[in-house]
DNA sequence: TACGCCATGTTTTTT
DNA sequence: ACATGGCGTA
């Protein structure tokens, strides 16, 4: 019991009060991660609770370990057994044991964003759509909008609510597109992170047994960062705990930073209808900062409307006052921040691993990664480009999803031709078309290749079959690690990148050999029964890079942005780019227009700090390769002005539009000569034509010479001749403005005007 | 079909 | 600055 004597009251009554529905709210600082965890660990040791019966639910891998770890510490190898993870991962894996219920293979392959991306890509140009105005990021992000408020694609198509939001937004395509995809992804035997959660909401409606299996299964149920749950997340945990009624959320309504993912503050308020017996605890004392630091914060948060009533204090010591830096430019920015580290370092006895910079885009990184680099200070940069998006990481990736899962489009499309094997672009689409067409599996087509695609492709194309399925062989028969560098070697991958002796080529050759290292650890590791190669993938669908941990060297600076910070702490922070358009973010918003999400982010960012905090802006930065002038955030005037030191030590000079910085040295001149040498031959900008708005493509197999076309960028022109020569028919057409070209017609967007 | 040149767009955050 | 994609050429 010795472990709850730390606890002050509320914590203490957010332990102990296992039974019927709580909800946690628990101010920046103030030990919410410990009350969730020892409430875990009561469960366990005072109740008498199985680990196999609590589930505990939180965002981020790290998280959930983390959280394993500290359980663990006080109730020792018990914890095995728990129930913990990512919503997606726990999900995955109960979707997985009850696939066939929904018409899935339990292997199924789990589609990351690029991948449902590309996917969107194609279905978009198929459709012979304008992949301008259907943008995959934005077809996506409407898509999975759709799936996280329930709304399946039969809904969709069915409510004129949305055609006319789609019509009104020029997309009128979306329902279908929205169709397409998920039928495709079907067909793939691929579910998207959206549909892991989306399917999970299916299966617990429609098939209540499994349901009343899994709620007996979790009669105790714990959510993390409940404020940033989404409406499907929601929902599955209320179904879960509908009978147990041991359900407890715990969050902070004022941290809430995903509402661009479907996170939802209506849960919270949702929540005490759903549940009306519910226990509410309020944590409010914040151990973490100092006094100067907790009152800034409130401060700013006092701003926002819709926030719940809550008074976070400390009886901490008042601290330093916030320091104001404003620099130059960006990479002054950078060198402030690793000599402002290197003078606390000295000056105060503070290591590395005491200090994080935190911006608000993964782009701001490369400034402040060069000053720390030139001062040699080690630090580690979280987030941005993962290792396994890596392209190939992927594509190896997409080798082993391929021999695992024949039917994920994705990975055949990206592997077909690579190495390259005289498959093209034509080939591709005609076997994914007569896949199609024939309603039959793609492996079908592929392995009847003569069928569909008779000709100089079909050879290779059987070479390909043949090579899979040897790899299926060592997958079926090797363990993880052996068949993936049997499919590394084999495939020709490792070969290609051997080849490459550039620096880059090196490290890509590298991290292949890194893959397969996680794979030999992953066989290596004594806990996992399964070592095969497909559980292998199933594992790693979920992670993100936030598993490269580096035990040895473990002493280094913090980067990252906001959102990847939100439950860590350190002692010295920099809040960084602290300017008006890109924090509060310019794309927010405008799109979006909610200032206060991103003032709720600025609040995360603030709260990270325990010691010691700094903002700093730049007055130019690079955007796109050129200088931008910038203004100074509105959120740095509406912290509370005595909390701030304006630091007057740096930044003194006027920022120099248009050059770059330092005094114009040879090199300089050299580059700016070169620059204007490169202007002086005018580029002449295409006049390209603008395809009327209402320009769909027609059937061009019927094309005939003299007919009137129009294409897309030529604009208007003639049919002069057909050439069927060729294994692809081409037309030469003579257009208006552009003169005679030749245009293949499986690629070219035509329309037949006459 | 493969390769190289050039025009174009991109950056908000994450499972 | 950088990646991508279209188009022309071999």
């Amino acid at each position: 019991m010795d472990y709850l004597s730390t606890l002050n009251e509320p914590q203490y009554e957010g332990v102990v009060n296992t039974e019927g529905p709580a909800m946690i709210i628990a101010g920046a600082g103030s030990g919410k991660t410990r009350v969730l965890t020892y409430r875990i660990a009561y469960l366990i040791k005072e109740k008498g609770i199985d680990p196999f019966n609590i589930l505990s639910l939180t965002f981020t891998n790290k998280a959930a370990r983390e959280m394993r770890e500290r359980i663990e510490r006080v109730v020792g190898l018990n914890a095995r057994n728990l129930w913990m993870g990512t919503f997606h991962s726990v999900f995955a894996r109960i979707l997985r044991s009850e696939a066939d219920r929904l018409g899935y293979p339990s292997n199924f392959t789990i589609y990351d964003s690029d991948d449902s991306k590309s996917l969107i890509k194609t279905i978009v140009k198929e459709f012979g759509l304008d992949d301008k105005v259907y943008k995959p990021n934005v077809v996506l992000n409407r898509i999975s909008s759709a799936k996280n408020r329930l709304v399946s694609w039969e809904e969709y198509l069915a409510n004129p609510l949305y055609e006319a939001d789609d019509a009104a937004a020029q997309k009128p395509e979306m329902g279908r597109i929205y169709k397409a995809y998920c039928q495709r992804c079907f067909k793939a035997n691929a579910m998207d992170f959206d549909d892991l959660l989306f399917n999970t909401n299916v299966l617990f409606r429609d098939h209540v047994d499994v349901l009343n299996k899994y709620q007996h299964r979790f009669k105790y149920v714990l959510v993390d960062e409940f404020q940033d749950t989404n409406v499907s997340q929601y929902l599955i945990t209320k179904k879960l705990s509908s009978v147990s009624q041991n359900i407890a959320v715990v969050g902070d309504d004022a941290q809430s930073i995903y509402a661009f993912r479907g996170a939802n503050i209506e849960n919270i308020l949702n929540f005490e209808k759903d549940f009306p017996d519910l226990r509410v605890i309020k944590l409010e004392q914040n151990y973490r900062s100092t006094q100067n630091i907790v009152k800034a914060a409130n401060s700013v948060i006092a701003r926002n409307k819709g926030q719940l009533k809550k008074s976070v204090w400390t009886a901490n010591d008042e601290g330093n006052r916030i320091e104001l830096i404003k620099s130059i430019s960006d990479n002054e920015e950078g060198r402030f921040v690793s000599s402002a580290i290197f003078e606390q370092k000295t000056q105060n006895n503070y290591q590395n691993r005491d200090f994080a910079v935190l911006y608000r885009t993964n782009s701001q990184s490369r400034a402040i990664e060069e000053a720390l680099r030139k001062s040699g200070i080690a630090y580690k940069i979280y987030g941005g480009l993962s290792f396994y998006q890596r392209k190939e990481i992927k594509d190896l990736m997409a080798y082993l999803r391929f021999a695992i899962n024949t039917a994920d489009e994705q990975s055949f499309r990206r592997i077909i031709n690579l190495p390259k094997r005289g498959i093209g672009t034509t080939s591709v689409e005609k076997m994914v078309v007569a896949a199609f067409e024939h309603d039959i599996p793609l492996w079908e087509v592929l392995t009847n290749i003569q069928a569909f695609l008779p000709g100089r492709a079909a050879n290779a194309v059987e070479q390909f079959v043949t090579l899979v399925k040897s790899f299926q062989i060592s997958i079926e028969t090797k363990d993880a690690y052996e068949a993936a560098s049997h499919i590394a070697k084999n495939s020709g991958l490792l070969k290609e990148l051997y080849a490459d002796k550039t620096v880059e080529g090196l490290n890509r050759y590298e991290n292949v050999q890194e893959l397969l290292n996680a794979i030999k650890e992953f066989v290596d590791t004594p806990d996992v029964e399964d070592k095969s190669l497909g559980a292998f993938l199933q594992d790693i669908a979920l992670l993100t890079d936030a598993d490269n941990e580096d035990p040895e060297d473990t002493d280094f600076v913090s980067l990252m942005t906001i959102h990847s910070s939100k439950g860590l702490e350190f002692k010295n922070v920099f809040v960084v780019g602290l300017e008006e358009d890109l924090f509060p973010s310019q794309m927010m918003m405008s799109s979006r227009a909610d200032l206060e999400e991103e003032r709720r982010l600025f609040y995360v960012a603030i709260t990270r700090a325990q010691e010691n905090l700094y903002f700093s802006y730049a007055l130019s930065r690079y955007r796109f390769g050129r200088l931008i002038n910038c203004e100074p955030s509105r959120f740095i005037e509406e912290v509370d002005p005595s909390f701030i030191f304006v630091n007057t030590r740096y930044g003194s000079r006027e920022p120099q539009l248009g050059r770059r910085e330092g005094p114009p040295g040879v090199t300089s001149n050299f580059a700016r000569n070169l620059m204007a040498s490169k202007k002086a031959v005018p580029k002449k900008p295409p006049q390209y034509h603008k395809p009327s708005a209402d320009f769909r493509p027609s059937d061009t197999s019927n094309l005939q010479e003299g007919m009137k076309v129009e294409h897309p960028k030529f604009g208007f022109g003639k049919v002069h001749k057909m050439d069927t020569s060729g294994a692809n028919k081409k037309a030469k057409v003579i257009f208006e403005d552009f003169g005679e070209k030749t245009l293949l017609l499986s690629f070219a967007k035509l329309r037949i005007v006459e």
